[in-house]
DNA sequence: TGAATATAGTAGCATCTGCTATTATATCTC
DNA sequence: GAGATATAATAGCAGATGCTACTATATTCA
């Protein structure tokens, strides 16, 4: 039983965006532009950092996730009038119509995945791993915490 | 509820590579490093198409990761005798000690990722994750035989 | 045997990720 | 107001990942 949890969700994950990417390549989205793309749709004209913190990944990453999509003119920085060192995020007109074509594919991706699984089993599922999300998250607070 | 079950599984994947390698960054070893060479330690002597099927990624994602473990001197590249084109991986000598110097922070690792988790929520959780990774597992296969 | 086909591995390109360090701007403190 | 400190974002570097295309070698088949 070397196979601990930690690299059984990342396989996981890989298998899962490979498939994904596989399925909307002629969209030019890969998933985790999409992913990112979700959140934005909710929390337009948020700063880059908040949106990475928010999301949970390094500010740099994100400010390269962004540099694509705004590559692709799917999202637009605007100039943050109260701060010159920040950029406010919206998306674009472009970006409505690419989400709406793709949901049905990121809702057939999801059933092949949990395929099998009870609705009771994939409550079960989301609700272990987002513990398992928790407690990794939580590490890195304290710990920012603890350098504090 | 737009948060589906590929975008939990590769944030905590994330969230584990990211404080798995803060752990054991002074090893030089990273997370998917380690997890390669455990696979690798119970099969010496196989080829690298066999070993990146194994592992299920693709046959030149391998190939970069043994570059860098040679060039780390963990890992020795052969040549096949009984095909040019082929090699056959080796650990040296260095890799038994590092891993078991590693043991320790992984199963710790572990462990504050299933934090909170029972016993029997751990076996579930792997149990799901199991089937959800066959499921995108197979996908693929299916795939394949299709375009044949 | 020689040409067609298949296989093992690699190169180029791109995305995602994070670490450390840097720049530009804002805030705080004296 | 000026210097110290903090913050927003980015640059350089590197690892992990996959797609397409390629080279070198092996196998097959006519």
């Amino acid at each position: 039983m070397s196979e601990t949890i930690g690299f059984l969700l990342n396989d996981s994950a890989r298998l899962f965006r490979r498939a994904f990417n596989a399925r909307t390549r002629d969209t030019g989205i890969t998933a985790l532009q999409w992913r990112l793309i979700t959140y934005l749709r909710r929390h337009e004209g948020i700063r880059q950092g908040p949106l990475a913190e928010l999301i949970e990944v390094e500010p740099i990453t994100l400010s390269r996730m962004i540099d694509r999509l705004v590559e692709a003119d799917l999202v637009e920085r605007r100039a943050d009038p109260t701060d010159r060192r920040a950029w406010l995020l919206y998306l674009t007109p472009r970006t409505g119509d690419l989400l709406n074509a793709m949901r049905a594919d990121i809702d057939a991706m999801t059933a092949e995945a949990t395929e099998g699984l009870s609705a009771a089993e994939r409550d079960q599922l989301i609700a272990l791993v987002e513990r398992v999300r928790a407690n990794l998250s939580r590490r890195i607070c304290q710990k920012e915490e603890a350098a504090v």
